[in-house]
DNA sequence: CGTCGGATACCCT
DNA sequence: GGGTATCCGACGC
């Protein structure tokens, strides 16, 4: 007889649920995008088992001038107007994919996320990044979007199903003003609405904190 | 490690 | 037309 094996999971067949990962509470993204913005720092995403901690995000909704949900639905942000829990994915620079995670109590809110650490699946980021240092992996929406290989396909999925795996945070060690809050990046409309978080101190920001 | 220009394509008003 | 992220080479700290 074998004795049971250690690790905190059970298998079905080829399928392996992890006990460890704590589980996504029933209206997490019932939150206000500045609230679920700030609540994300330190969560991990993986999109088929690949991604890390999220360090960067930024909030939208749809009474801000800089979210693309400002002004009512098109075919591009129709994910925005959907139900929360569910992605929203755009173009940027007609080169680079973005992520956002929609939310909110009414519809138009979103939560930009623009850097995380990369800890699982690194060297397939490598092969999708090409030769950069591992701190750029996922330094940047764009960068991010690359490493964990998300695009538009990703666009009006469920973000509590495969591929994606959202695990609530914070991470180990982060207190009371770990999260800094200051202006957005990139932005014209609604520059001065402090709705970036960041992880204090992370050296795999997009941009340094300011604010 | 930070900042600075210059170059690149698509979505929406 | 206005908005937008990345890569590059350059340079300062």
């Amino acid at each position: 007889m074998v004795p049971a094996p250690q690790t905190p999971a059970h298998t079905h067949g080829s399928i392996v649920i992890d006990l460890s990962s704590p589980i996504l509470p029933p209206g997490f993204f019932a939150a206000p995008a500045p609230v679920l913005a700030r609540q994300l720092i330190g969560a991990r995403l993986l999109v088929d088992g690949v991604g890390g901690t999220i360090v960067e995000t930024e909030a939208y909704d749809s009474t801000d001038p800089a979210s693309h949900s400002f002004s009512g639905p098109t075919a591009r942000n129709a994910a925005m107007f959907g139900p929360p829990g569910h992605a929203y994915v755009y173009r940027s620079y007609g080169m680079h994919w973005c992520l956002n995670l929609v939310c909110g109590p009414v519809a138009g809110g979103a939560v930009l996320l623009r850097a995380l650490v990369p800890e699982d699946g690194i060297p397939l980021m490598r092969e999708r990044r090409g030769p950069v240092p591992d701190r750029d992996l996922c330094r940047g929406p764009g960068r991010l979007c690359q490493a964990l290989g998300v695009t538009v396909a990703h666009d009006g999925l469920p973000l509590d199903a495969p591929p994606f795996h959202l695990i609530p945070g914070p991470a180990e060690g982060m207190g009371e003003g770990a999260v800094v809050a200051g202006p957005r990046i990139g932005i014209t409309r609604g520059a001065d609405t402090p709705w970036r978080f960041s992880l204090r101190g992370s050296r795999f920001l997009s941009r340094p904190a300011r604010g």
